[in-house]
RNA sequence: GCGAGAGUGGCGGAACUGGCAUACGCACUGGACUUAGGAUCCAGCGGGCAACCAUGGGGGUUCAACUCCCCCCUCUCGCACCA
């Protein structure tokens, strides 16, 4: 949804022309009997039919099984790119066809439109924010509109209008007092010259990506979203995502991150303190030598107050904390750390353990602490390494090899407890259950759950977002605003300087309030949310885009929730679609919707390729859709998009390929077009007679291709739903024609194959449809048809062809009828001449009859 | 390092639960039509004179392997000191 493409400057007068363009009603001509596919008459006057009568508008319709087919709408970059196309031809094709079987398909679109380009180009080019962002929209929904695209426009959701956004707030709100929503401090990348926060995908070689400067971190206070509290159910509810892909779920669930172990309480050994560690192994407590924490573990400063090494490790420490946080978590970060000169006992050995402090351990994950088993981890084995710390082995391989002064790296598989008192000898899966009860029997500690995920830091220092709903008063402190003052309004005349913070700071407008409950002086907050939050809830909005006395309908809600179909792509895997489950799952509990899940099933189309380069988002757009378009019309690109591979790979963008396709729609085209004045006024024409042997074979095509297409679109495999197609075009052009269009029988089953050629073509190429459609003596609209169905009797092949191998080799091949017994089929593969002579006076010494496919004769 | 996915003609890609490898398209070659063709229609098109050999490489299972099993190589993506 992201991407950041500035539009040309040539593109306005451009815009201006198309808006002009409002549509009137107008009369379908169709070319009497010209030849040519001219696909820049044919596309405008099937969009403008599509938009004078509503063709795609939809409501709830309780008589049809409901579908709703949703992508990931873009962020209005400027213009669109080939992963849009790509993804947008997908969702129509499923779209449409899901239309022509008969669902009542919710198929809408929007523009995830707040976020830092727009903000940018404000900086660079003085251009509003709004006017930047409304103008890239409207010329972005005329690119859409010319590729055909099945969108019921009506529901359109822009999300940097208030009459979205407020609902942000509102969500906020409720958030806030479920302490779903706090705030707290917290490090943040922070740009000195640019004075705002940057995500961590802005910093590039620990600079600022607009202007170099060196980032640093900081401390801010920040807004969060406690989806912590959320990640037992986002995990658990991964297992009944069938219909997501294996990896995007692997995905979540590594983002998640649950790790079960214990935490254990390590007395100091001069101070009645203890240091809380957290462990998954705590078989391997009795190998514990010494302690690291991390540098911002609050029991730091208390350590090393009046030891012989407190300035030394206070300037480590001091280092260590300014370090970006990226860097230092990498993995190929040589460990340092130090000695606070302290020691604490390890309450199962009583041995007494230095306290280090080490730059490898993670404040935020876990306790802040952990206890060293050099031995067995391969982090405190480097670390105690270099520092000459002792080691213990406590778990023993099956061969009994594990030795201290033997070992070049740390052993951390399972194996059988040594040196663990009355532990030793069990194995470490029941040393781990057994020590565990034994430290919370002993009141030492407690088994824990630990998540890697955090929770989403929402605040961006930035204008162009959702302001976040919250006053500071001088005497109340910190307060929501009142649910009635929502939506707290974006000022618009603001200075863009890209310096002094955010823009709304410098708003007097905006910052100065007054308290709502003392009356006081008080000050906006000026921060705006994560443009996630947008996304995280807009398909509940598209079920009821104009309700303005609440977020979504809870009727229209229920009944077009779940998404049946998501498509996307996979660089969303984790953060939009989790955050999406968040909030599904947030606003179930605040009762106001009945789904766990918002997205029943995932598609993630691949990237579009050109020379080895992608071409969404930042990379830039190598190939403009306008510059297919132009040449070759949208049906074109539509139908390239999705034959030149299948959704989920990655796509490589070829002119040629190009071609190809339109010359495939152009060859449709002519034959329609030559057979057309014949076919369309005849009232006479019906197929079931006794037919010729070409007729007769072509009509069994036609019925097996409807087959074939229809089974690959039902589970995507668009690519070969279309070389069906194709296939059935070709066996059309090899009939002959001469001479026999006066020919009933001809005429009939012509029109029975152009007409299912038409139909089972209509999702991938709309518009060439809709038009052939019309040439064959139909009116308007193909998408209104049912889609066509096969008749198995006809489509049945009464001969079968069989292979025939020598040895596993193909060696002849003969016809049979179908359906005749295997005992049958082995006597005539074995009476075949060419097969005899092969076989000679060999014996063969066994024969294996696969039904209607082979006979493999071993000799 | 760990996890996932992929590797098939000159190219994009087909091949269902093991059963004709290379469908369909592109490129290329030839023919037809034509003043002309870069349009269109038709045909050919993995390698090899052949026996045969070819689905990243090497083993294995099987009557039969692109498909299943083991080892290795390459590429793409994700995670990456998470205790």
């Amino acid at each position: 949804m992201k991407g950041s493409s500035p539009p040309s400057s040539s593109r306005y007068q451009f815009l201006e022309i198309r808006h002009i363009d409002s549509p009137p009603h107008r009369v379908i001509k169709y070319p009497a009997m010209s030849v040519k596919y001219e696909h820049k008459e044919i596309e405008p006057k099937w969009q403008h039919y599509w938009e004078d009568h509503s063709t795609f508008k939809v409501t709830e319709d309780r008589a049809k099984p409901k579908y709703y087919c949703l992508e990931m709408f873009p962020y209005p970059s400027g213009r669109i790119h080939m992963g849009h196309v790509r993804n947008y031809a997908i969702g129509d094709v499923i779209a449409r066809y899901k239309t022509m079987r008969g669902y009542n398909v919710l198929h809408p679109m929007g523009w995830d439109s707040f976020g830092l380009p727009a903000e940018n180009a404000a900086i660079d080019k003085g251009v509003h924010p709004a006017v930047w962002t409304y103008e890239n929209i409207a010329y972005m929904r005329e690119q859409l509109k010319k590729m055909g695209f099945s969108y019921d426009w009506d529901r359109e959701v822009t999300t940097c209008d208030p009459a979205y956004y407020k609902w942000n707030q509102w969500f906020f709100l409720k958030m806030y007092e479920r302490g779903l929503a706090y705030k707290r401090r917290s490090s943040v990348n922070w740009c000195g010259s640019c004075e705002t926060v940057l995500a961590n995908e802005q910093v590039i070689d620990e600079r600022c990506w607009r202007c170099n400067f060196t980032v640093e971190q900081k401390e801010l206070d920040q807004w969060f979203f406690k989806i912590t509290d959320y990640a037992e159910g986002l995990l658990s509810w991964c297992d009944r995502l069938s219909g997501w892909p294996e990896r995007v779920l692997t995905m979540q669930r590594n983002w998640i991150g649950k790790s079960q172990g214990v935490e254990v309480d390590f007395p100091l050994a001069d101070s009645d303190n203890s240091i809380r560690i957290f462990t998954t192994r705590p078989d391997t407590i009795f190998g514990a030598t010494f302690m690291s924490l991390a540098p911002e573990h609050p029991l730091v400063e208390d350590l090393i107050k009046g030891t012989e090494t407190g300035t030394e490790a206070r300037n480590f420490i001091e280092r260590i904390r300014h370090q970006d946080r990226i860097i230092r978590t990498a993995v190929d970060v040589e460990k340092e750390g130090i000695f606070t000169g302290r020691y604490a006992i390890n309450p199962l050995t009583k041995d007494k353990m230095p306290v280090w402090v080490a730059n490898f351990v993670l404040m935020e994950y876990g306790t802040g602490a952990i206890m060293a088993v050099p031995t067995h981890d391969q982090r405190d084995f480097e670390f105690a390494k270099k520092y000459n710390l002792p080691m213990k082995v406590v778990i023993q391989n099956a061969e009994g090899t594990v030795s201290v002064d033997t070992m070049t790296t740390a052993y951390i598989e399972e194996g059988r407890l040594v040196n663990s008192g009355q532990f030793s000898d069990l194995n470490s899966k029941e040393a781990i259950d057994k020590i565990a009860e034994y430290i919370e029997k002993e009141g030492l500690g407690k088994r824990t759950v630990n998540y890697r995920i955090r929770d989403w830091g929402v605040s961006r220092q930035r204008y162009w977002g959702t302001p976040i709903p919250v006053i500071y008063c001088e005497r109340c402190d910190t307060l929501p605003v009142p649910e009635n003052d929502i939506p707290v309004l974006l000022p618009r005349d603001v200075a863009f300087t890209g310096k002094g913070g955010s823009p709304l700071l410098q708003s007097k407008e905006f910052v100065e309030t007054k308290c709502h409950n003392c009356g006081g002086i008080a000050r906006r907050e000026t921060d705006t949310m994560d443009t996630f939050v947008d996304s995280s809830w807009y398909f509940l909005r598209y079920t009821s885009p104009k309700t303005d006395s609440s977020p979504f309908e809870k009727g229209s809600v229920s009944y077009w929730m779940n998404v049946d179909q998501y498509i996307g792509g996979i660089e969303h895997a984790v953060l939009h679609l989790l955050y999406a489950r968040f909030f599904t799952k947030v606003l179930r509990d605040l009762g106001l919707i009945q789904v766990d899940e918002p997205f029943r099933n995932l598609l993630t189309q691949g990237m579009v390729i050109k020379d080895g380069a992608k071409m969404s988002k930042s990379k830039g757009n190598v190939v403009d859709p306008d510059y297919i378009i132009e040449p070759y019309g949208a049906d074109t690109a539509r139908l390239f998009a999705l034959f030149a591979a299948p959704p989920e790979r990655d796509l490589d963008w070829s002119d040629r390929g190009v071609e190809g396709a339109y010359r495939f729609l152009s060859r449709i085209y002519r034959k329609v077009a030559e057979l057309s004045t014949n076919i369309k006024d005849r009232t006479d024409l019906e197929v079931d007679r006794e037919l010729p042997a070409d007729l007769r074979y072509l009509r069994k095509s036609v019925h097996q291709t409807i087959r074939k297409v229809t089974d690959d679109i039902d589970v995507f495999h668009f690519n070969t739903a279309i070389s069906f197609i194709m296939e059935l075009v070709n066996a059309i052009y090899l009939i002959p024609v001469e001479g026999r269009t006066g020919d009933r029988l001809f005429l009939s089953v012509m029109k029975e194959a152009l007409e299912n050629v038409v139909l089972l073509l209509s999702p991938f190429a709309p518009h060439i449809s809709e038009e052939m459609w019309g040439m064959l003596g139909h009116g308007p609209s193909v998408l209104k048809l049912q889609w066509p169905s096969y008749n198995e009797e006809i489509a049945h092949e009464e001969e079968r062809l069989i292979v025939i191998q020598i040895n596993g080799k193909v060696r002849g091949k003969i016809k049979i009828p179908a359906g005749i017994p295997e005992e049958e089929i082995r006597r005539r593969a074995l009476s075949d001449e060419r097969i005899n002579g092969l076989i000679g006076d060999k014996v063969p010494s066994k024969v294996f009859v696969v039904q209607e496919k082979l006979v493999n004769i071993v000799v």
